[in-house]
DNA sequence: CATCAATATATCATGTTGACATATCATTGT
DNA sequence: ACAATGATATGTCAACATGATATATTGATG
């Protein structure tokens, strides 16, 4: 199995389709688009681009004197040649950890009350989250009308709209199970 | 917000439980049951035992001199209060990393044909869990009839099986969606 | 012109993961 | 009887990721 090391990737694939972008540009830009399937903080984000600049796999651009001080940077042609290495490399399914479910889990040794609250909770978030995805839904075509990763993005957020929908639909399953324990037991 | 610090919850958990487990037997145990949605490996599990023996949390058993040696743990009731009082505490959702996500969402630096690929292979592997899970779904009645956990392990597998059909279907959805960028595009 | 939010970069401690190391016991085939 | 194998069992270590915190500048608002 080959290293982790996978915010390089994510790094190097913001700077293919954003060149010029700073740390800071990175995080902005992940924000409004990957953010709910992938998430890098700068504490990952400045070590990486030191990382990968030396590896020379992107370059600095120098900065125009004007303005605030920032590094901006741009993926070089082996950069590029690494990642779309990697987009060819098989993937391996990785689960991850849900707090909510771990706390369901072990529900029994606490009160019903506190499921409820939980998953209620849960629900809430979701419900928002998945606003978040379907106003992009409406609005990426309009953006990025000509845009030849617009297909793969709108993928990419049908992906996380249905996955919260399935979440959504289980939570209401969810609370009335555990209003029939609440009754019965 | 609270340190992470979230195994030693998992496994406090897993020993109020099963009490006179090893560390091999909750690694085992997990595996049998959170595995889906929550899994600790060996490199975690034993020195998060020792930690919390320190703390008074868990207890060692006496071995019983005969057969192979192993050290067995049962939760004490200084751990237990821990244990519920963390299930009282809110959560914060965290958003995990989906790799193939990221792979779709650069679908336009490689090829079409890479995509299908990589969603065909996340596709097969969510079925053969899926299945998994149905298995569990239909024999954990079965096998613990009394045990007041099981309407949450119940409902924690509900959770896998929806998401895990949510994610089959975007499957579909997607490989559709490809297919037509490949005979237009 | 003071204040605040946004911009911008960075470090550190802690937690988590994958890979590796090592040894014993039980079972199965020859 | 014995070898091989697989399951049992405990651990270490380097690499990686994350949350908290520090610091300083710029632009906008009142």
């Amino acid at each position: 199995m080959a290293k982790a090391h996978k915010s390089r990737y994510a790094i190097l694939g913001i700077l293919a389709n954003a060149p010029g972008s700073s740390g800071y540009d990175i995080r902005s830009l992940m924000k409004g688009s990957t953010d709910f399937f992938w998430k890098e903080t700068f504490s990952s984000i400045y070590p990486v681009l030191d990382t990968l600049e030396k590896e020379k796999l992107i370059t600095q651009l120098e900065s125009s004197s004007i303005g605030r001080k920032r590094k901006t940077y741009q993926i070089t042609n082996e950069g590029l040649q690494i990642l779309q290495k990697w987009l060819l490399e098989d993937i391996d399914l990785e689960q991850a950890r849900n707090e909510l479910l771990l706390k369901v889990f072990f529900g029994d040794l606490g009160s019903v009350d506190t499921s409820i609250r939980h998953i209620e909770s849960y629900k809430q978030q979701i419900v928002s989250k998945k606003r978040i995805l379907e106003q992009a839904q409406k609005t990426l075509p309009d953006e990025y009308p000509k845009d030849k990763g617009l297909p793969f993005w709108m993928m990419a957020v049908e992906f996380g709209i249905r996955r919260l929908q399935a979440s959504m639909e289980w939570s209401e399953y969810a609370l009335d199970k555990l209003s029939q324990i609440e009754r019965t037991g």
